[in-house]
DNA sequence: ATCAAGGTTTTGATAACTCAAAATGTGCTA
DNA sequence: TAGCACATTTTGAGTTATCAAAACCTTGAT
């Protein structure tokens, strides 16, 4: 078996993602949702992970789901790594904006050598996180996983920072972005209101930010005290 | 028909520089060459030919060979284009050595936007050549092709700047960046020997730099008076 | 003019990836 | 526990790109 070839790689990186995001352990991803995920049949989606299976990057149980395996875990690991470093590399040197650059390294992510990536890595000086404020693997594909909060459940007052940014969806990141809700920002929690579905979030000047409580679940902070990084 | 596969870009590529190899105009490029440049099998680049032709990028002809449509031409230009800038911007930006561009800008020119291709461009400052000497095209696909010399034709003694560098392969460019022969040295040529297929060129400082005839073939100059660019 | 030696094209297969739609399994509901 | 709704898998087929080897042109030399 020689390289994976992209295919691999993004139906890995998919995986990998899900599995995250369904945050109980142990659980296996459904073939819907990695199918819908790609953007491909459901069919396709049964047919390639067979094959994974095969190569022994992911465990699969017909019917039930699957999961990566270590070697997998690993391999996507470095994608993530490759994707996000190329991220931070855009939006740093090039000057693109934060908007706009996951497509790009979506496409970069796979056409990139280890040394390019390290090189990259070594200019932006090692970084733990990419502009969302997603952690970085390591060349070794393990990365720090810090427990979080979000707007959504973070004590109401509390001074935080906002440290991740949990869509890549290039319409809601511009709002973000006009909003002034980009990671590193100093924020507080003014109010909830679950029934508006409002969240009202003061930034370093009291400037006023209302949000949804959707959107509010997507940002994730940290108390301001003891910032993390 | 939709963006051509990185492998319709390759096939045009390889047609436009065997085209460009051979110095006679209104030539075909024989099945064969294409082939071996591509290193596919002869029968592989004779299929992948017809369904160019279908698509009116080249003009083919049976048992004659094939030769690239105006349209051809231009997406040819453009993935040079892209190559090219990206080679720059990897040596200049992200600091690789001339030696090692040239395989990772042949991946990274099918996976670049042209937002990034321009935005690479702009950062470069629109610079006319890549870090072999080789005229960049514009976004249109158009590129100056200047008539040029080499050091096997250009007059002994005459000073002249090296400004192109003919070939790609890495062990060659790391023996001219060992000799001092990059391009923009102002050189002279104190003599050539056809029998011992030998040429010797001074540079700046009067050190001699000795090298083949063939070696010497694939390096272009100008008159130092008036340098371009 | 003929033939041999080239290169070129065809043929038949294969691999990777995909889809639509039919067939099948699973688990919840009544 | 029977059955229905829904997800999953299977089936059959298509696309793109490739190879090895057989069949085929073209051409230059006799």
């Amino acid at each position: 078996m020689g390289l994976p070839s992209s295919t691999v790689e993004n139906y890995l990186k998919a995986i990998y993602q899900a599995e995250a995001a369904q945050r109980e352990e142990r659980r296996l991803v459904p073939m819907g949702s990695l199918a819908g995920a790609l953007g491909v049949a459901p069919g396709t989606a049964t047919t390639m992970v067979k094959a994974l299976a095969e190569s022994g990057l992911v465990a699969y149980e017909p019917y039930a789901g699957v999961r990566l395996t270590p070697a997998g875990r690993k391999l996507a690991a470095l994608v993530l790594r490759r994707h996000r470093l190329m991220e931070l590399f855009l939006v740093k040197v090039v000057g693109m904006s934060w908007a706009e650059v996951h497509d790009e390294a979506e496409r970069l992510e796979h056409a990139a050598s280890d040394r390019l990536i390290d090189r990259i890595d070594a200019m932006l000086g090692r970084p733990s996180t990419d502009p969302h404020g997603d952690p970085i693997p390591d060349s070794t594909g393990s990365m720090a996983n810090p427990e979080y909060q979000t707007l959504v459940t973070c004590p109401v007052g509390a001074p935080v920072v906002l440290t991740r940014v949990i869509d890549q969806d290039s319409a809601f990141l511009r709002f973000l972005e006009n909003s002034g809700l980009t990671p590193g920002r100093d924020l507080r929690v003014e109010s909830r209101d679950t029934a508006a579905d409002q969240v009202l979030v003061r930034d370093r000047r009291d400037r006023r930010i209302r949000i949804g409580m959707r959107a509010a679940a997507k940002l994730q902070v940290t108390p301001a005290e003891r910032r993390s990084q």
